[in-house]
Parts: structure tokens; C-alpha cells; sequence
DNA sequence: TTCTTATGCATAAGAAAATTATGTATGTTT
DNA sequence: AAACATACATAATTTTCTTATGCATAAGAA
């Protein structure tokens, strides 16, 4: 991400709810995708996409499937079924972080 | 932070976002402080916390002095000059990099 | 009175997760 | 022909943590 060096660690979320709301991406289309949805803010390199989807391929939480179009190849990336589940639990993971951050950020002033 | 391994990259931000709160505070106090936020969510280890404190001192965004309190030493951290604006700056960053992660994790689903 | 917990600082070794650089290959646009 | 886009991948390095360790004082529990 190029979006400064901010939420390591989120990276493998991001893919894992994009491929909730979406059956089956390839990493290309990843990196547009999250392009295309903060409006060019997020740039998501390959160095650091890549050894994630293998990572998470070999954790059992996706499985791919090849296909070539227009000569070349793409890899298509889909949760399994504990994918499924770990992308419940790694999105809801994230948000409630983001909520106790909103509550370092922007404390509520004491009362009195 | 044990909060998961999530948001490697803003401690800096959110230590310095305390100091535009509070005038001085020494390291303990700022675990504590993020812990009390946080109703425990949050916990900044030491091996975190020091050297993200002497990294902003060497930066000049931090001065520090010592007091002796119970003949305990503490080491007070306050924002320079340069410091407000680097945590103003910071702030702004991240505030603007979880309004980009909302997009991600919530898209707008298409109209039509 | 001894052990544990709390307060308070600090550093070192290791792990995790990025960035940056590089490599291969094809297709499209200038 | 050169540059840019598509599409994958890996290696070296850097950043930023976690975990472990160390020192020291104070307070509370056993």
C-alpha cells in the first residue's frame, strides 16, 4: 500500500472482504480494484500482494484456479469455506480496532 | 500494541495525538493512558512504546524532562514546535487513511 | 519477611509485513 | 521503437512490531 506505511497487517483482510463481496479475483484486479475504490489513494504493490495470496492459499483460506485470456494467464483467487469464516472473523477483527483507535484519536472530553 | 499485530505504523500518531491533549507525559503514563481509552484493548508493550519516543525526540518532534517523583525517574515527553505540526500532519493522515479503508471494507454497493 | 505486582526506564533478538528492485512475458498505444 | 498496461513472481532490505531480558524502587499480599 502505498498510502504511506500506515495498517500493516490489513492487507490480508482487505483481499479477504473484497473476495466476500466478489466470487473470484485475480491479484491484478486486486490492485485495481482497491485502486478504483479510494479513488487512486491505496496502491496495493505485488510485493506485497503476492506473498500474501500464497500465504493465504496455503493456510487453506483460498484456492485458485488458472485460466488465459487473450494469452495470458491470470490467477484466480476464491474463499474456501474456512476462508469464508476467516473473513468474517478478520474483518470483524479490524473494525473493532478501528473503533477503539476512534476512541484514542478523538477522546471524549471528560464530563464537568 | 497486543490488540493484534493490526495498524503497525501508528503508534507515533497516536502518541503524539496524547501529547496534543496533555501538555507533558512520561512512557508508563502513556500505556496507561491508552489502555484506559481503550477499556484495555489496547496494550502499548515497552519494546513499542521507548523506542517510538527516542525515534521522535531524534526527529526534534519531542523534548523530554526528567522529574524524580517517590525517588522514581520519570521522563516527560512534550511536543516542539515542529512536533505540533508533524501530529496535526500525522492525525490528518491517518484519519484520512481509515476514511479509504471504510471504502474498501463498506463499498457503496452499485447503484442500479 | 518474602513473594508478587505495580511503577518506571531501557535494549536486544527475532518475527511479521511491508517497500523497493528485479525478472519474465504478452498486448496495446504513441 | 519505445512506453505503458497487463499479469505473474521472488529477493533484498527496511520498518515496526513482539517477546525476552535487565535494572531499580515501592507497595501489597502471603
Amino acid at each position: 500500500m502505498s498510502s504511506s506505511k500506515l495498517l500493516k497487517g490489513s492487507l490480508a483482510t482487505i483481499v479477504m472482504r473484497l473476495l466476500e463481496e466478489q466470487e473470484k479475483m485475480y491479484g491484478y484486479e486486486i490492485t485495481q480494484k482497491v485502486k478504483e475504490l479510494t479513488a487512486g489513494e491505496f496502491k496495493i504493490t505485488e510485493g506485497a500482494l503476492y506473498p500474501t495470496l500464497h500465504k493465504l492459499e496455503a493456510e487453506g483460506f483460498l484456492t485458485t484456479e488458472t485460466q488465459k485470456v487473450d494469452n495470458r494467464v491470470r490467477k484466480y483467487y476464491s474463499l474456501t469455506r474456512e476462508g469464508n469464516a476467516e473473513a468474517k472473523s478478520k474483518v470483524a477483527e479490524l473494525e473493532a480496532f478501528l473503533v477503539q483507535l476512534q476512541k484514542v484519536l478523538n477522546p471524549k472530553p471528560s464530563l464537568g
